[in-house]
DNA sequence: TTGACATATGCCGATATGGGTATATATTGT
DNA sequence: ACAATATATACCCATATCGGCATATGTCAA
């Protein structure tokens, strides 16, 4: 087995940073924007942009609309929600890198699964 | 080319969800774990986990302590704080989108610009 | 020293990925 | 009907990735 599909979740559809290129471009956009916009506007070969707009809507983190011969792309911030709460959830990992991780992570634990307690030493 | 190297950057590293796993298991264990107690809690083999760990590792999303014949990994924020603020970028963008991403859509084109009678295709 | 334990690493195979180029599929204008 | 425009797709290639398995490296214990 190769990685899991790029399609299957806003995570590795974020990993490619072209695609965040194209999110951005999007968002500076005004939200939305044509793919001949974004060709333009990002420098690259057309398809490649059709491409990454294709796995982008794949995991909705964008829309469509067509508009006689143009498709209207728009950002859709949901799944970036997700993402951003995912990530928050370490916040205290970098707000006291040094000092009371165990402390929350208490905390943390109650809200994921069981860890398997071996209470070592907070190393040097 | 393929995908850029996983280890490039915290994107990526997090693209797999068997590395979010990981962290997810290190932050309820207190923030750091014995590569042994994250192969038990995982249920994984221990190859496996220490290859996630390597990567997670290149990209700082860990760090690691020696202990005699043990190694203790302790998850290191900084790199999910970068995420979490790139995704709030996107705030506004999944603020306003509670509806039906459709209608919300075809709503949107017919405020700005000539509406199209055709929505056969929409987000894929 | 020998052996058990902890962890990392190397190699292999199957597969998905991203880029390039050519082309197919609309749709609008003349 | 025909040309031009806008966008999507198909195909190919080079490569990185994940998983499995075997094994190397390092450390403690008797």
């Amino acid at each position: 087995m190769a990685r899991a599909a790029t399609t299957l979740d806003p995570f590795n559809a974020i990993a490619e940073p072209k695609r965040r290129l194209v999110l951005g471009a999007l968002a500076a956009g005004g939200g939305e924007l044509t793919v001949n916009a974004l060709t333009n506007t990002l420098g690259w070969p057309q398809p490649q942009v059709s491409k990454h707009l294709a796995v982008l809507r794949q995991v909705n983190l964008v829309s469509v609309t067509r508009r006689g011969r143009e498709r209207m792309y728009r950002v859709n911030g949901e799944p970036l929600r997700s993402i951003h709460y995912w990530t928050k959830a370490f916040e205290q990992f970098w707000e006291h890198q040094l000092g009371r991780i165990k402390d929350r992570a208490e905390a943390m634990a109650n809200h994921v699964q069981s860890p398997s307690k071996h209470p070592k030493e907070t190393t040097q």
